[in-house]
DNA sequence: TGATTATATGTAAATCAAGACATATTCGCA
DNA sequence: TGCGAATATGTCTTGATTTACATATAATCA
């Protein structure tokens, strides 16, 4: 039982979901595809912390929609009881800073632009998380305004770095189009 | 090539360094243990883009001192000018969060708390950096000025949430200890 | 009608990363 | 003198993750 797993019955300890709605909601917070979520899931299947149902779609294709277990939930209450691993971050940008000095300084600057789009784009995906809840007239819970507001003042703060970061090289290199 | 070994140059492109003090200089950005560091600074010498020389010494055990070379700063330059990988977050605080109905909300706010020091620990370590540099009388490059700021920036933010966080979770839940 | 996208599920191979195993020096402390 | 910690370098095995290979349905768009 790896983190990753604990992270798919976290999803499940709230809703039933398919392997494909397992992924695209575990992304925002922990990266896998699917190539590893399905291989995992079949193991929690098979050691019975999750139990599965096939469902017939007429729109779409067939799936397999995945209901954690009460064995499932005594492993998660145990695990929550445990510390959490420290947060793992690696961001090749600030490996591309660390030689600022080789290069062109214009790649530089290329680069935190790409990334105060990417913040910007992110936040806004934060955002309209909030408020497809909000048309749908149930308010978050409480989890998912935690997570919202984390990813939030997380890319807040990336997007502010970035462009400090663009006006200190202004402040020390000629100033050039890109 | 992977990411790491664009890392490990990058290091070595500001000055020369063992495998030793590269693995403690590359840690806060990009965490990699020295079991995956020192085959690959084999592999990089062998392909011939750092050049090593033993250095004795009197107070410590010898080392391997690499040095960047003509290739690896052209390979260096060459990565610079493409597009950064996408940040990777892996944060298991976050996995947890997502089950906070279930088990016990005092184990969530010893979370919480945990990461509030852990975020504080962070941000000495780099203030102590921006110290020592200032104890030496040499101000940082400007690329390590970036990368602190960035750190700072990014533990500020963290501890910020986190603290927000157990305000949150007091609002709605009981209060207790911890 | 053909291409692309989103949905949906899987396997196999390759790479990346962590943990364990292994050794050796020097310093400081008890 | 023995022990732990910091310095220093390496290998090996296992586990985690990505990439590529594979297939299939239904919708949309050109």
């Amino acid at each position: 039982m790896n983190t990753l797993s604990y992270g798919l019955l976290s999803l499940l300890s709230n809703a039933s979901n398919s392997g494909y709605d397992l992924m695209l909601k575990l992304q925002p917070f922990w990266p896998a595809k699917h190539s590893q979520i399905y291989p995992l899931l079949a193991q929690l299947d098979q050691d019975g912390y999750v139990v599965h149902e096939l469902v017939v779609q007429k729109d779409k294709p067939d799936k397999k929609v995945y209901s954690i277990t009460e064995k499932g939930r005594e492993a998660l209450r145990a695990w929550l009881a445990k510390p959490a691993d420290e947060p793992v971050h690696r961001d090749e940008l600030t490996l591309k800073l660390y030689c600022l000095h080789e290069g062109d300084i214009a790649d530089i600057r290329k680069l935190l632009h790409v990334r105060i789009e990417y913040s910007r784009d992110r936040m806004l995906w934060m955002h309209g998380k909030i408020e497809a809840y909000a048309r749908q007239e149930q308010p978050p819970t409480l989890a998912v305004q935690l997570l919202m507001q984390k990813g939030l003042f997380h890319f807040q703060s990336d997007l502010a770095w970035a462009e400090w970061a663009l006006l200190q090289l202004a402040d020390r290199q000629p100033k050039q189009d890109n």
